[in-house]
DNA sequence: CGGCGGCTTGAAGGACGTCAAGATTAGTGG
DNA sequence: CCACTAATCTTGACGTCCTTCAAGCCGCCG
């Protein structure tokens, strides 16, 4: 995780790390308004996060994939603000966030790495936050999945979504509906290929381009 | 600003703090990209924050009242992400980061004071994150204006808007024909009274009502 | 095999954007 | 004090993108 930080404060670390899972598809790693207790770094799966409203709707906010931090948006007000639910099996690395906390104060280091990853969510939700059509939007949902993917180490000319439709389209605030046509037509200008839940990219330079002024933004 | 910090570390908090301005309607106070070097505090006036994309197009990203924080997001890459514009006759406290951040270090209370202004940045994008409709973002806007005046101890009736239609318009990721369409049949619904920029409440429970579902996200 | 949930596809309707033209206001100089 | 200009704001007509509603399809598991 941190480039940074040198060999001692890494064996701290180690004492801080908990190994937690499996999880199956629908079970909760914590959920809104549970006291803040730890961050998470997911080994394996994917985790969803979301926000049930007072009418009982769900918010997808964000998708987190093997070597990403889950639960740092939980700091401020010292409870989650939002569910976290496992998409398929997932593992995870559960740090204790007070004995962070006071590592941080004495490795400048951490602090840092701190306020990156929190400064870093903020920058997440550029996604949503402006006016873009549904090709738009459905065009950087795929690459910016692909782009993690390949961050560590995965295939770039292919992926496996492991959410449903439903969840992408509520994520990008579109219908369904509209999720599955985008792809269907991105598949029939030959952009991408389609088989349920497998994605292949035929022309990612394309792709890229539909998605570039989502993701510069 | 920091309720439980104690009155040596507010001395010491005096020596960074440089007060300037004024800044006149349209004059920056630092622009994307700068070398990040200090945080504001609004004192006067109305402050907005924007992008500019590779096409050119503008980007609002927020507005500042007297008493709110300025700049925090530039802290994660030393660099400012975005313009701040005055929007009419703008005061600021300037706060040195470089300095505020050494302090941070020996007094608990400001460090974790920082956390929490970081954190709370993030939650404010949720107004432009949801799917909701004109009528419910024009509604949140006003309630979110109305209320930051209020903490302040200002009018809760009425309040004046310092920036241009085009700007809320921007900001709420609608047309500006749009928010004033709004705006009017808000006024015949008998909710509000809009005279320009000047803004009367007359039934504040109805429109809260319909701001619920963004604010509550 | 039969049912169920997720995915796809079509048709109709609505919400908002765009374009274009006025109305109002503020600011400026005579 | 008044006329003139230039923004800003409003209002209307029309088009478009996306949602909604409804039905059919596919794969999976009992």
């Amino acid at each position: 995780m941190p480039s940074g930080v040198d060999k001692p404060a890494l064996q701290v670390l180690h004492c801080l790390v908990e190994h937690v899972g499996p999880f199956r598809e629908g079970e909760h790693l914590f959920r809104a308004h549970e006291a803040f207790g730890a961050i998470f770094a997911v080994r394996g799966g994917t985790v969803k996060t979301r926000l049930i409203d007072s009418l009982g709707r769900e918010q997808v906010l964000g998708f987190y994939l093997p070597g990403e931090m889950v639960g740092l948006n939980g700091i401020h007000p010292d409870h989650y603000p939002c569910d976290a639910v496992a998409l398929d099996s997932v593992y995870l690395c559960r740090f204790s966030f007070r004995a962070l906390e006071t590592l941080a104060a004495r490795i400048p280091g951490i602090q840092q790495q701190l306020f990156r990853l929190l400064s870093k969510d903020i920058g997440v939700a550029s996604l949503l936050a402006g006016d873009f059509s549904a090709d738009e939007r459905v065009a950087a949902f795929l690459v910016s999945i692909a782009d993690r993917f390949a961050a560590r180490g995965f295939s770039t000319s292919a992926l496996h979504l492991s959410m449903p439709r439903s969840d992408i389209a509520n994520y990008l605030r579109l219908a369904a509906e509209t999720v599955s046509r985008v792809l269907r037509r991105f598949q029939d200008q030959g952009l991408i290929s389609v088989a349920g839940r497998e994605v292949k990219f035929t022309a990612p330079q394309a792709l890229r381009a539909l998605a570039r002024n989502v993701l510069t933004t």
